[in-house]
DNA sequence: CTTTTTGCAAATGATTTGCATTAAC
DNA sequence: GTTAATGCAAATCATTTGCAAAAAG
């Protein structure tokens, strides 16, 4: 375990120097943090690294993924009622499924090969870049929870 | 003039007692507001409204905005970076084009009819009830904008 | 050493919550 | 007269900004 562990280090190293960013403790388990936690949240990011570093201040997190979302070595993506989410995926434009609930989410490639989806029947003179599809839903376990305790619909 | 803007809230005036709700000159106002300017966000809708009644509180918006929403009677969108924005055209789910730049928001129907878009390759269990695309880009004035004074891309 | 990162505190922006007051039905 | 709507203030949540202290190259 330790050794796989240091192993684990030394890529991360490697990949933030490959960035021609700097190597410091808190950037090296933020990333770690956000590639076996695809989706998380900046909340959950701090959370995480705060149980492997210790003491890590919220802003060190956020200025460590806009950075990275800036150079374009994560994707940051944010649902109406959510805070914003952080993948490592990028480059193919995949889309999501998102829980309305508990915004869980979760990647969806796009059944079509693209092209349809992408081009809108009208663009209104604007410089599109990117078709972003949400597919909005409830989650198995808040769909669980609601049987139990049904609020609204009856 | 006069005699179609009386005509018109009388038509707002059924529209809201057709919903079951009472009939109040703020949300006379709001509904009126909504309606000819689409996508219009809280603090645009509430500035409309001052505009035409003097006083307003920002949370008489919300809460009208907010009920209207719960009850189906408008639809609220949120896009990344921007502010929600609220419109009248509901129940035929179209979608969108939103510049990056100002959050400007304009309506895009389906290209395809529907169906390939809204079937996810894979759907996690979740139960999902919409399929929301986002056209993503800038609208002709930002693009305007941006060439007169060039800030990153050079 | 020089520059980038971090930490802390305070600010911002959108939106919600609570409660007393007021107006609609 | 009830009940729903409004106004106002304060609270919340995600995120940003500014600046000084610490660490990386």
């Amino acid at each position: 375990m330790a050794n796989s562990a240091e192993a684990d280090q030394d890529l991360l190293r490697q990949q933030l120097k490959a960035w021609g960013l700097r190597v410091t403790a808190p950037r090296l388990s933020v990333l770690g943090y956000v590639q076996q936690h695809p989706h998380a949240t900046a909340a959950e990011v701090a959370e995480g690294v705060r149980n492997q570093l210790g003491t890590v201040s919220t802003q060190a997190i956020y200025d460590v993924l806009n950075a990275w979302t800036a150079a374009d070595h994560v994707r940051r993506t944010e649902f109406a009622g959510h805070p914003a989410r952080f993948e490592t995926r990028i480059g193919d434009n995949h889309h999501h499924a998102v829980c309305r609930k508990c915004g869980r989410t979760e990647d969806v490639d796009c059944a079509v090969n693209y092209t349809p989806c992408l081009t809108p029947s009208h663009d209104w003179g604007f410089d599109l870049d990117e078709a972003e599809v949400i597919y909005w839903g409830v989650c198995p376990e808040c769909r669980k929870a609601e049987q139990n305790a049904p609020s609204e619909s009856a």
